[in-house]
DNA sequence: GCAATAGTTTTGGTATACCAAAATTTTGTT
DNA sequence: AACAAAATTTTGGTATACCAAAACTATTGC
């Protein structure tokens, strides 16, 4: 048996598909046209889409074909005031328990970020920014945590990636992470804290600024871009 | 079509028996017994046990039988620190968004609880206990987190349950809750998330003193409470 | 007696077949 | 032409069959 399994490779092949938007909010995953055109049989394919369903990314309803998740301003602000909370639960326990080398590894990353910050493309950028995210979670050493908060990073990875690709604070983005990774050497649970917080804030701001502008992206109400599969 | 999945049918009915204790912790769930025990094919037991795997009362293992979780303290600590953000952030929450009708129905839970208080039994009381919280989350308004709060009051169900079953401290839980009801009537976000917090605090203590006093009930290290299903 | 190994069994992963509920289209009636 | 009803198609849900990797057992060689 392979390492991974066909389902979680598919679920993988479907994820990148719908957060690049080759497949729309709101497009049918129907089973057997989607297991036929990657010639798989529909079981993996149905347990892939088991999975993206419970990542939030696909929608499932009764009797009738999952939908990719067309999520509205409200619900995406809804995600990132959890993830927010998360993610400042996340730092300041990181504060309590990070190890030097955890320390080395997210200041390595900061600067690495720092270097490329006006060279790098949005997808390579936002990686590394989406890395040290990550790595601050994990220094909490909590594994519940780090599970709910990358789950909510893998809901929100569209949104968060569109306010990146904004390009604009990227100066602010690079102050604030410099601040966290100051408080993290010192142990500064307030200013640690307080700068994640911020840093979300912005990030909340950004969101709404790109969803308002293009009003209702996602079609869920008006259904402009309903995209079927046949 | 049934309203409910086979497959959702099945997990509720495992669900059931992990958290009463029947299927013990590392106890193995093979896909043929299971399923022939049932007189259900194997396909839906499996999705079952993915839904269950996705709550966390379950452990996928790459080529291997799932086994019913088996929490370490520290796990199970982990856990609650997250639960309790949650917990607070609902409440936070609740505070600006509740509305008159929720506090009413919250209220009436409330008092429903202060009478059965010392006639009740302990499922029961717990019953109420966790409808309890769940409609404080409710009152936030915020999908996400009521869902994600929801997932760690599943997967906390058996570790609470115990930890209410000492009856210790039944009049400071209540005492708490009513101090989070008045809170919230009168918006006060302080005093509710203090609450909620030192609520939570007391019960990582009572939690912690069960597991320590019966040292590594879950037999994860000595595998003492190993269940073979054969 | 013990260890290595070949053979067997058990297991999860996948493909395929079948079924019934919904949705859709067609047809019949007014 | 419009509506209703019936036949048909499409769909997700379930059962069953098959396969290959692991785990297990028994045998063999030392």
């Amino acid at each position: 048996m392979s390492e991974q399994t066909l389902a979680e490779q598919i679920a993988d092949s479907l994820r990148r598909d719908i957060l690049i938007g080759k497949l729309a909010p709101g497009a049918l995953i129907k089973e057997r046209d989607n297991s036929a055109g990657r010639g798989v049989s529909r079981t993996p394919l149905r347990e892939a889409i088991r999975i993206l369903a419970s990542e939030g990314l696909v929608v499932l309803r009764p009797s009738r074909s999952p939908i990719v998740a067309s999520p509205t301003l409200k619900e995406i602000t809804d995600d990132l005031i959890v993830m927010n909370t998360l993610e400042s639960l996340g730092a300041r326990l990181a504060c309590m328990n990070v190890t030097p080398e955890e320390i080395a590894e997210i200041d390595a990353l900061h600067e690495k970020m720092l270097q490329i910050s006006d060279s790098a493309d949005s997808v390579d950028y936002f990686e590394v920014d989406m890395r040290f995210h990550r790595l601050i979670t994990a220094a909490s050493h909590n594994a519940s945590l780090i599970d709910t908060h990358a789950a909510y990073m893998a809901r929100l990875w569209r949104p968060r990636f569109l306010a990146a690709s904004l390009r604009r604070d990227r100066a602010r983005v690079l102050q604030q992470h410099d601040a966290i990774v100051k408080g993290l050497k010192t142990r500064d649970v307030t200013l640690v804290s307080a700068e994640v917080e911020s840093h979300m804030r912005h990030l909340v701001l950004n969101i709404t600024d790109i969803y308002e502008r293009k009003e209702q992206p996602t079609g869920k109400k008006h259904a402009t871009s309903q995209v079927a599969e046949t």
